[in-house]
DNA sequence: CTGTATCCACTGCGATACTG
DNA sequence: CAGTATCGCAGTGGATACAG
């Protein structure tokens, strides 16, 4: 990525700065074009959905809450992309010495404004949901 | 992930519907968490922030064009994804049997009302990568 | 409870070469 | 110009076991 000495033809390749590559956009799009972190946000974010009894509306949650939540999360995912949004200041890990340690997450501000997008992701995902999987049957029915 | 006989136990791994997994939401939501698609979306959406002498507000692009705006971008990875996107709908692909083959693609509706979500995730992510930067390199001293 | 570390299988993806 | 097909590596990510 970083711009070498020596970048004559080399230049489209090790900096595509077209677009919006070599912008700094490019490397935050990069992050936020992650499956967990959409999820851990809207989780964060309180946007829970859960039909049944659930409490609804959290903001702060511990480790096991989130792996409960996003079923299907390795941990070694869960932990990764939560170190990685605690390192890029989504989300603040706080550490409360109990008897079995606990510890929680909670957006920050800045996490806030992004889950906002996140959220409008996940609307626009189920609102046009259907649409969507009628014109894939259509297209692979066209598709001999 | 097929759902197979004796699903028991393995039902937290099969089938994880907990949060917004078995919704349809989730697997649209894996499709948008891609770079390409953001990118192409944009792209089509007439984004191109290009400040140098470019056209600006363009809907439709060739093959060529969108290969040749997004740089670092594989064929393989460009055509793959104009595919999926085309057969979820999201854009129109256009052929003109002129001397050399004319081929197009055009943001649909439904893809222009998903571009909008991209678009802002785009600024987001140039307007607060300063933030993001700078809360990166405080964090990264502090680990010892 | 909340991780970290290791192993390993899968496949995403780039590079290359070939077709219409 | 606009793809398709094949190969092969490397990173992603799951399962498991271990630690603070």
């Amino acid at each position: 990525m970083a711009t070498t000495k020596a970048d004559g033809k080399a230049q489209a390749k090790t900096e595509y700065n077209a677009f919006l590559a070599v912008c700094p956009s490019r490397q935050l799009l990069d992050r936020i074009s992650d499956k967990w972190v959409v999820l851990i946000l809207c989780a964060l974010g309180g946007d829970t959905p859960e039909p049944l009894g659930a409490p609804h509306t959290p903001k702060a949650m511990r480790y096991s809450e989130l792996a409960r939540l996003l079923t299907g999360v390795s941990q070694k995912m869960l932990t990764q992309t939560l170190r990685a949004l605690e390192r890029d200041g989504l989300l603040t890990r706080t550490v409360t010495p109990t008897v079995p340690v606990t510890v929680t997450y909670e957006l920050t501000d800045l996490g806030h404004s992004l889950h906002h997008l996140t959220r409008d992701l996940r609307q626009w995902a189920q609102t046009h949901m259907d649409a969507v999987l009628t014109h894939r049957e259509s297209h692979d029915a066209r598709t001999s």
